[in-house]
DNA sequence: TTTGTAGCTTGACATTTATCAAGTGACTGA
DNA sequence: TCAGTCACTTGATAAATGTCAAGCTACAAA
């Protein structure tokens, strides 16, 4: 593992105020791995063997029942994933697949569950990681029972627009068949939203989407600090 | 507050390991209150300031934006709720009202935070606490996402068959308005969700549901242990 | 270049879900 | 006792969403 990677994964608010003694224990038969696109990392139900750091690419969390699937979350550098599982010992609730290639780094759950008991910094960050986790799933739960497939599209425009600067223009980082997926609709029905959302300006050309009516579209998408704030 | 209320809440999971000495003093400044029915507790967007927990009764944890509303979850005794914000520092992402005439132990976010930093016990117990409920969370997100609303109900009322004894016949637990927000629908088509199952058994005369068929009706729900299994 | 293949879009149609309106029955409070 | 309220149900209708099929485009492999 490149000293390089090690820094990058040591400023990550989960392990930057624990001692470089319980780090380095830690990383103790923890391995950094790089996989190509579309590598099941992790299966529905399995034990929770590792914890998983997303340190370069990107990481889809799934789940599936009854031959349906549907997109969870998707994991960008550098955070962790299926942090509950590995804390509660207990099986997978999500599958998780590389996106595109991606680097991640398994770190054994034993090691993080010791290093937990002796490390009283790390123990407190774990607390608040897991805790904003919650509030992450809480948010998603309440925009797909409290809104429509038209309202979610709208928003996740206006909180992406807001990400990439504001300028009147959006780059889609996930292809529309992963986006459809995220925001709970089929991907007919996202081409769909899109075209509904043409009169409040917005204009699609692949993945480049134009957002000429900012103040129409947040009007319909009348976007809520408590769904689609990541922070608070 | 009485001794046998404090000998109920010293048993939670949540407290049951740490130091008599930091639970008495993390009880300093809490109280133990009733309230009747509807009584909303907290609000959207509070400042958490205590944690909850529900000794006696019942209670709705509940999310509006928009002039719509839906029930996230029910609490039932002895539970805790909103850990998440307490823990977080953050505005409430949930409201709660008593359904049901209730007796709420309120104890001081200051408190816990406190008593965390003194008794490993407790934040071992509190991360324990935290990962089931981010679990619990996402089980329903996956429910929400992966099922329609028949297939929802369905899967309700074989779980609620086996939690009840399993012998042919439910009480609910909740008024069907309730129970249609808590499964992502409305009043009139739960009704009619209800209307479908009676080919697979299901009969309904006010709270009490006769399950006639629960082999018909678990091949329409599939269960799925990741998502209707409570524990694991 | 050709030929796939995959992502995306569109149309037609089916299903699911919500909305509006009306009516019933049970309980409550005057 | 009676009126009113509320939970619930049912029907009619509308809106949202999914499914199936076809076609288009961009990109990749042969």
């Amino acid at each position: 593992m490149r000293k390089s990677d090690i820094q990058t994964v040591r400023k990550l608010a989960l392990f930057s105020d624990m001692s470089d003694e319980c780090f380095e224990t830690m990383l103790q038969g923890a391995f950094l791995q790089r996989f190509p696109s579309a590598v099941v990392l992790i299966g529905e139900g399995e034990p929770a063997d590792f914890l998983h750091i997303v340190v370069d690419g990107c990481v889809e969390l799934y789940a599936t029942t009854n031959g349906r699937e549907s997109t969870m979350a998707v994991v960008r550098p550098v955070a962790t994933f299926i942090l509950a599982a590995v804390l509660a010992d207990a099986p997978y609730l999500m599958a998780a697949r590389t996106i595109e290639s991606s680097q991640i780094l398994m770190i054994p759950a034993e090691n993080l569950r010791d290093a937990m008991k002796n490390d009283a910094e790390l123990t407190r960050a774990v607390v608040n990681e897991l805790a904003n986790s919650y509030r992450s799933v809480v948010k998603t739960l309440k925009n797909h029972k409290l809104r429509s497939g038209v309202e979610r599209l709208a928003n996740y425009l206006v909180s992406t627009h807001e990400n990439q600067g504001a300028n009147g223009r959006i780059y889609l980082p996930v292809e529309k068949k992963l986006l459809a997926s995220m925001l709970g609709m089929t991907p007919e029905n996202l081409s769909r939203a899109f075209a509904t959302l043409k009169p409040y300006g917005v204009r699609v050309k692949g993945a480049d989407i134009e957002i000429s009516l900012i103040d129409d579209l947040r009007v319909l998408a009348k976007p809520n600090e408590l769904i689609d704030n990541p922070r608070s």
